[in-house]
DNA sequence: CCAAAAGAGACAGCAACCAT
DNA sequence: ATGGTTGCTGTCTCTTTTGG
């Protein structure tokens, strides 16, 4: 090794030498070949520089951009430049099905850690994929969906049968805990008229705090004015006119896509006409198919 | 029935990768 | 120092199972 190095730096003089101060290609290409035949492998960018006792100025001169790459491609090898290339879409999603139609029933994480399948849990859930786990089923069916991949017939089958199942039966559990909160939230009558919608809101945390809820601290840029157990978020309104209830509606449809119920409160509302026209809204867009958002007048 | 333990999942921090 | 993807690990939370 320290032979090497004397040997390079040796060559550095005689490359200042007049005449053969031009690095030439060919010599580059050359010296690449000479350090895999004497080191029977690929050299890496560093080591291929002080091998050939060049500066990388030399090589960015001749190859401009990504010129080691392009050095070694030149020769026939891969560039040992990373590929970092994601993982396709295909691939995971073909993962999960494979996993689900093998088990005959929806895998969990853990079978995929135990498989050693790629990308890891960690990696699936963050960019660039954002597949969390309780979310590759439906992400895998609407997947299996576009792609027509009549393979995994079963597998939709599966998570049909899970989705209605389980969420069935999660919804009436968390119905259970949202009427008991909506409830608390008509019992509760405001001491007085207040100018400030802060204020109600001051008032109607306390009232649900006495009934037992637990709330969250506001945390984050969450958007709510009040968050109960993660799950139902409350949004007051004083006194709106139009454009803020369609504000409101802004608001309630992005809780919703959080997966969260709503109340939306209204008080002190000027017009009962406006207020019917916002909750016929809400009916007809909001509570589609399962009823998440409640709309409640003081 | 309750309390403890196991399981599943979320999330954040850190490190590796290597040419540029 | 930086880029972007990924892996690994620790800690937290929530749910389910188990033991008594």
């Amino acid at each position: 090794m320290k032979s090497d190095v004397n040997l390079c730096s040796l060559k550095n003089i005689a490359c200042t030498l007049p005449g053969q101060r031009m690095t030439s290609k060919e010599t580059l290409l050359q010296k690449y070949e000479e350090y895999k035949k004497e080191f029977d492998r690929i050299p890496k960018y560093r080591e291929f520089l002080r091998f050939a006792g060049i500066h990388g100025r030399v090589l960015v001169k001749i190859y401009g951009e990504d010129a080691y790459s392009k050095l070694q491609m030149e020769c026939g090898d891969l560039a040992n430049k990373l590929n970092l290339e994601k993982t396709p879409l295909e691939k995971i999603m073909r993962q999960y099905g494979d996993l689900a139609l093998e088990a005959g029933k929806l895998p969990s994480s853990s079978v995929w850690i135990h498989q050693g399948l790629k990308p890891t849990i960690s990696g699936l859930e963050r960019s660039p994929h954002f597949i969390k786990w309780p979310e590759f089923p439906k992400k895998f069916a609407r997947w299996a969906e576009v792609e027509n991949a009549v393979e995994y017939k079963e597998v939709l089958e599966l998570i049909e049968a899970s989705s209605s199942s389980s969420g069935k039966s999660i919804t009436e559990k968390s119905d259970r805990e949202f009427e008991e909160l909506i409830n608390a939230v008509r019992s509760w009558i405001p001491d007085r008229r207040r100018n400030v919608e802060e204020t109600y809101k001051v008032e109607l945390r306390k009232h649900l705090e006495a009934k037992g809820f637990k709330l969250h601290e506001e945390f984050g840029e969450s958007n709510f004015d009040l968050l109960i157990r993660n799950k139902y978020a409350i949004e007051i309104k004083k006194a709106p006119n139009q454009s803020e209830y369609d504000r409101m509606f802004g608001q309630l449809a992005r809780h919703l896509q959080h997966q969260l119920h709503v109340i939306a409160l209204v008080l002190d509302a000027p017009t009962q006409d406006k207020f019917d026209n916002f909750t016929a809204l809400v009916d007809l867009y909001l509570n589609k198919n399962e009823k998440f958002v409640e709309v409640i007048k003081k």
